[in-house]
DNA sequence: ATTGCAATGTACCTGGGAGTTAATTTCGTG
DNA sequence: CACGAAATTAACTCCCAGGTACATTGCAAT
């Protein structure tokens, strides 16, 4: 080829550093935006070849196929937030003020990964066939269970918590908030404007999802008023 | 061609009915399966074609351009929902009778429409592209509101309800559980197993859903004991 | 019957995107 | 320092799916 053509050597991709880790984390961080964005189907390989500091061969190098790509960038977000969602620790707390303190950072949680949120709704559009062929994220997800059950004992036990209070019920109820809240915004917000979804429409809603969820399980619970806007 | 082959005329193609209106509801029926189950860019025209009485050729004569169908489809199927909703009629119910028979029938017409769950979902994915692009859907989203307004200006005259109690809020807590049931039953179950739902499951959880709403708007409301398992 | 337009059938074109091939470069190890 | 495995580059193939061209048929009105 034209390789070594006369001494005009400028423009010569020569010598390149090896280094697998940071190649594979560059290519994983523009597939997530890309999946995210556009959906497995939707999504580009050319596109996301073009967006990282490396080539489209790479990424068949390491990851196989696009699926073998989109399964990788599936399970390095469900670690990633249920990473975080652990590293909160409620077990000092009372059983209120500890359901109150999940149901927030779950809340919050969920704002703070749209990416994961969009994966996980592209993973139901295909029925979860990635999820379930992982290794990884069912093991993920017992700990919050866990947690949950945990708040749930203490809290039957010192009858603060009405006894037919369920740990994935509860998960479900702050799950489906949150979660909503997050992967419907556009078509809600289209429909209805987004008074829901600005900064205090947020903090209202949040109280909202809080006292919904207490009060289902808390005996007595009374929600606090919010003053009406 | 073949045309006209011979006196066995059984299965001859020859002599089609013009029949504008049962071609397009037959393309947007087929259309709507696959673009709920495969989404924008995963759904292929050839496909639908093939499954369609008529031709691809069809499609585009009738729609124009895939993104054409798909927006007939995403307004046929949300004019469809909602409809049904507008059926309900709870004007001559007490506030929270009628509030809770307005829960339930959220929770059910969104269990038993799955694919305008989808389709939404796939919507969302798309951040509502076409749902803004849209003449009539914002027209029919005004009516559950209104219904819900109405309930809520009773109930706070009549002092069974809290004053802060809000249509657009209520209609996001009943849509968000609702929503979140059936849209991400996939990953749910996966991650955590179906038991909720099962039939048993989706009782109990319809359940929870109305006294979540009912929790927090209704002035001392005591939600039902449910029976542990 | 002719004409004209809406509705339909058949075949084709084309670009783009998933995946590959083969050559080249790095670099640890004997 | 040679050599082989791992890492990387560049160019290529192939097929599928969206979209189109053009001919043909049905049918209503004159």
């Amino acid at each position: 080829m034209d390789r070594g053509t006369g001494p005009a050597d400028k423009k010569r991709k020569t010598s390149w550093k090896k280094d697998p880790e940071a190649v594979k984390e560059n290519i994983l961080t523009i597939a997530t935006e890309e999946f995210a964005a556009q959906g497995l189907a939707g999504a580009n390989i050319n596109e996301i070849a073009k967006r990282t500091a490396t080539s489209k061969r790479m990424i068949y190098y390491y990851f196989g196929d696009k699926e073998g790509l989109y399964q990788h960038v599936l399970e390095r977000v469900y670690s990633s937030l249920r990473n975080t969602e652990q590293a909160l620790n409620v077990a000092d707390l009372d059983p209120v003020p500890a359901l109150r303190r999940l149901t927030e950072a779950t809340f919050d949680s969920h704002v703070n990964n749209p990416q994961f949120i969009r994966l996980v709704m592209i993973e139901n559009i295909h029925n979860a066939e990635y999820v379930k062929k992982s290794e990884i994220i069912p093991k993920l997800n017992k700990a919050i269970i866990d947690k949950l059950a945990d708040v749930c004992e203490r809290g039957k036990a010192s009858g603060v918590l009405r006894q037919d209070a369920d740990p994935l019920e509860l998960h479900w109820m702050t799950s489906s908030a949150s979660f909503y809240n997050v992967s419907n915004e556009a078509t809600f917000s289209a429909s209805f404007g987004n008074s829901l979804h600005t900064v205090e429409g947020q903090k209202r809603l949040r109280q909202r999802v809080v006292d919904m969820v207490l009060g289902a399980v808390v005996i007595g619970y009374q929600p606090n008023e919010l003053h009406s806007n």
